[in-house]
DNA sequence: CATATTTATCGCATATATGCGATAAATCAA
DNA sequence: TTGATTTATCGCATATATGCGATAAATATG
């Protein structure tokens, strides 16, 4: 029988896109990655494996993650791969969290 | 050969907190039960399945998702179950969520 | 040119998430 | 008491996430 995996589609615009940093977000190793960028602006992935307590390759996934969604951006530099913050993005996220968060603390 | 999947808690407790929180919120169905107890104040289970494109034990999924994580209690009320925000688990939520951002912010 | 360094990706294993229908348990109404 | 209503949970299927080692590709260094 056929079933329907992405039901996620058929919500508001603004929940799925607060959805998709919210995964983001979820897991701490991303979260500690964001801040390691936000400490040094600009980190290449190396510099980030030799802090987390997690394998190259499962640390350039997790960034993979993040680009994915957008929250920071990589740069190729030489053999390396040079990532920061993406403000822009960034700033979408705070701004629609605070909106849903504003929306119930409201009532 | 023994692998590990729980690397998530080598992490800094309020990552692996505000994570949790996150998690909760990555599916935007559960986004919009929570737009919806603001909306009610309270609710029960019957009421956020006839608003959402799912299934009555897949919403039932989700609010116990939300209860597991705090962001909302569940009463028992007759047959019926009646569902809240908890307030204070949310502000949690807020002030990690704030100070996280903040951190990257100010930099 | 040969070798080292760096990182993304592949392949694999396991764990968790998403979704549904069926059903059991609890309660309410007749 | 019988039947209807409500919801959590079980069982199932599929999809996605997490983690690692190995490796290929790119570049830097000798």
């Amino acid at each position: 029988m056929i079933m329907a995996y992405k039901k996620c589609n058929e919500f508001n615009d603004n929940a799925k896109r607060l959805a998709e940093y919210a995964r983001a977000l979820s897991h701490p190793a991303r979260i500690t990655i964001l801040n390691i960028l936000a400490e040094r602006n600009t980190c290449i992935c190396g510099q980030i494996v030799d802090v987390l307590p997690l394998a190259q390759s499962t640390v350039s996934q997790h960034l993979g993650e993040l680009k994915k969604c957008g929250l920071i951006m990589g740069e190729i530099d030489g053999p390396r791969s040079c990532y920061c913050i993406n403000r822009k993005n960034f700033e979408e996220m705070i701004y629609l969290m605070n909106e849903f968060t504003g929306g119930i603390r409201g009532r």
